[in-house]
DNA sequence: ACCTGAACACCGTTCAAGT
DNA sequence: ACCTGAACACCGTTCAAGT
């Protein structure tokens, strides 16, 4: 069922995913799904860990950069997938995870390190779901005054935001 | 209109921010709303300049730590400011504005400085999102079995990510 | 245990028609 | 120029009742 939402969301985009349309997909009544799933929110939470179950274990043997890289393509990896996993960050099942995947990585268990995983989460999340957003406006036709393709720079801006933490984590771990 | 549009939005949030409610508190039809704004999200990207009006313009003077704080807080000011500037970022008639003001604390106009200038606005949204989300979360009484208070931590990620950025600014700079 | 049927209280948007 | 009235095609959720 999470992963007929899962199909569904990448499909037709969040927006569109209602309870009713992934009912009739299933081929069974809206009010069917409330047995399995107590809110809609709840279905989302559990398709925000599916997002995000690619994303490696905690193992301080990976660099930051390929977990950073890690996260970002799960997110972009289904349609509006950065906007699914914030928007129920707040029961965050599995995005916890993630964010100690950056941890372990950062190398680090001071408090200074878990405020630079936290952050750095948040810089991959902004990211990818301005990233989506562009996507869509794009394949609507709201064309800007801007440049060509909303997709060009963003992994010139993902270097430089994963550069920056990186840099510091650096400076730090000499010790 | 827009003002009543910002009112309603602090008061009963985004989900509960529709056309009918607002046509209600305006003493109007909804469809009178369609003669001012052609949809929901041209109404939601003039609140989101709204919410932008109170960076400061592009100014080589400021520093990056103050920009950066300038438009969290006018993201916070807002109960789900950053989800509705995020929602509507790719029709950006303001966000813009903000990322001019990044790009000019940075005292850059190098392909690099723009890059850095757009993660940074990247973080302060997604730091800003979740942080609301966490708020919300909250105060509906979703109480994770996590420690406390979820907005004390937050001005330490803040000031992590925003540290990481200035630090690499001070590198580049002093050529 | 798992689903249907029917209802409740909503949505965004369009469009003829009024003033 | 600005608004009403009425409709269209939807929503999430609840709950008795069925199997």
């Amino acid at each position: 069922m999470v992963d007929a939402a899962l199909r569904l969301l990448d499909d037709v985009g969040l927006p569109d995913l209602s309870m009713r349309r992934l009912a009739t997909e299933l081929e069974v009544q809206p009010s069917a799904l409330y047995w399995h799933f107590s809110s809609k929110q709840e279905l989302l939470a559990a398709v925000a860990d599916r997002i995000l179950a690619t994303v490696p274990e905690p193992d301080p043997a990976l660099p930051l950069t390929q977990v950073a890289v890690a996260i970002r393509d799960a997110l972009l990896a289904f349609r509006d997938g950065a906007e699914v996993v914030m928007s129920t960050y707040a029961l965050r099942l599995g995005a916890r995870r993630a964010q100690d995947s950056l941890l372990a990585a950062l190398g680090g268990t001071s408090t200074a390190d878990e405020s630079a995983a936290d952050a750095i989460f948040e810089f991959i999340l902004g990211h990818s779901m301005l990233l989506q957003q562009r996507m869509h406006a794009q394949s609507i036709g709201a064309v800007l005054a801007d440049a060509a393709d909303p997709t060009a720079r963003s992994e010139d801006v993902f270097a430089a935001g994963i550069g920056a933490f990186a840099a510091l984590s650096v400076r730090h771990s000499p010790s």
